[in-house]
DNA sequence: TCTGGGGTCCTAGGACCC
DNA sequence: TCTGGGGTCCTAGGACCC
């Protein structure tokens, strides 16, 4: 990126999703919940205007704001995936670099516009957004991606009327005053320990940080903290990786339904995660070498056994066949699995050690896989990924897997799937 | 009854080697 | 008193983010 930086989100995203398909939801107090019901990971202007905190777990929600009419949601990420595909793709009619960094965030470079047409130009791509996808956003500017966030953080906070706020130049007047003005904590990339350190040292606001020796912060903390102060002063550390990156880790974690302590109930939930994760890995091309299974109970409940333990085993040789990692998984579980009545709260397979599978380095120690063999596998992986596909995750599985098993999640408030299943579309009505 | 899931990067420290 | 020292590789865990 040579340009200054723009930083597009998606306001109280999740939310406002919901609301695309259900105009009625509009101006109502709007929660999402995470998976399993279990809390509040989105919310609508209202309801933070109620005072509930994100993570506030379902069966905290105050009494009263369900007399202000709270609608509870349960996360519907198929919607939630295919509305950030809109928008991102509606950003790329505006920039041609567009770097999605989560699923309601995005990196533009905004190389080439001047200070006036810049402004300008954010403000258009705003109304063009909300017009083709119902979505609203914020948009910061500023030269580095530090500062960007700052400015987007601003903009949503003093903007309502714009929604786009620039920062022009790091050692402006006015850049230096928002600075002093913002505390240390909400800077991007200072969390919490770090922050309290900071304090500790009499850091207390992001020009202190901006204005900090980086060699010494470099000695107190580390790199990470250095290159955020040198951020926030206006030189560029931090890039991101391309979008197109395969991920270095693959997990796919749930927590069960209700809590178990049946060994077979949690080696089904073992083997649909690691089909899973075989899936995703085939996704991205690349081969595992490694997987891990975990197991732990809720740490929430301490009068409870308490167990939070983990096994890794090496896959024979780097693969994507659901099979093999499917039995990797089940030996794992097996090495792990105390006879303890211990109940479980949720598991996890992590593939790990990923390589790109057209760069597979073979095993010298292994005499090459036939390739008709090779051949058979992937075909049979990809039919596999077809079915279930198209109809549906669980259409073909590895062992035995309940549809509604106890384990699964629950899912109780769950929007239709407006936007990507047939069967779920929108109808309108006409008067 | 009930508290998310999926990531990245960095660092410290142990194992091992010469 | 004092137990070699330096390098690499790997893993676990911390910290942070969305």
């Amino acid at each position: 990126m040579t340009g200054p930086i723009a930083l597009v989100d998606c306001n109280n995203f999740y939310a406002s999703c919901e609301r695309v398909f259900r105009p009625k939801l509009h101006g109502v107090p709007l929660a999402v919940l995470s998976n399993n019901d279990g809390c509040v990971i989105a919310r609508s202007q209202e309801v933070k205007a109620l005072g509930i905190a994100m993570g506030t777990p379902m069966h905290h929600l105050p009494r009263a704001a369900f007399d202000h009419g709270l609608v509870l949601c349960s996360s519907n990420y198929e919607l939630y995936g295919d509305m950030s595909a809109r928008v991102m793709a509606t950003l790329g009619e505006f920039t041609p670099r567009v770097e999605p960094y989560s699923i309601d965030e995005s990196w533009l470079d905004l190389a080439g516009f001047d200070r006036p047409a810049l402004s300008a130009h954010c403000q258009e791509m705003r109304r063009i957004v909300y017009k083709w996808t119902g979505i609203p956003v914020s948009v910061g500017v500023a030269p580095t991606r530090t500062l960007a966030k700052l400015a987007n953080r601003h903009a949503k906070k003093h903007g309502a009327a714009r929604d786009v706020f620039v920062i022009d130049d790091a050692d402006s007047p006015d850049t230096l005053a928002l600075l002093a003005r913002t505390p240390v904590g909400e800077v991007w990339g200072i969390g919490g320990r770090v922050t309290s350190r900071l304090y500790e040292m009499g850091l207390h606001t992001a020009l202190d940080l901006a204005r900090a020796d980086p060699k010494w912060i470099r000695r107190r903390f580390s790199v990470v903290v250095e290159r955020t102060a040198r951020e926030l002063a206006g030189t560029r550390c931090i890039n991101m990786n391309d979008a197109h990156d395969s991920k270095k880790l693959i997990m796919t974690s749930r927590s069960f339904g209700q809590m178990t302590a049946d060994r077979r109930e949690v080696a089904e939930a073992v083997r649909a995660h690691a089909a899973r994760g075989a899936e995703k890995l085939r996704r991205q091309q690349s081969l595992a070498c490694a997987l891990r299974v975990t197991l732990r109970t809720n740490k929430y409940l301490p009068h409870l056994a308490q167990d939070h333990d983990s096994m890794t085993v090496a896959l024979p040789s780097p693969t994507d066949n659901t099979f093999e990692i499917v039995r990797a998984a089940q030996r794992a579980l097996q090495r792990l699995w105390k006879d303890r009545g211990i109940r479980y709260q949720k598991c996890g397979v992590q593939l790990m050690d990923l390589i790109e599978a057209t760069g597979q380095q073979l095993d010298v120690f292994q005499p090459p896989q036939p390739a008709a063999d090779r051949d058979k596998s992937e075909r049979l992986m990809s039919a596999l990924d077809q079915l279930n596909g198209q109809y549906g995750r669980g259409t073909v599985t590895v062992g035995v897997q309940r549809q509604n098993a106890p384990w699964q999640l629950r899912s109780n408030h769950r929007s239709n799937r407006w936007s990507t299943r047939w069967d779920e579309l929108p109808t309108v009505r006409l008067q």
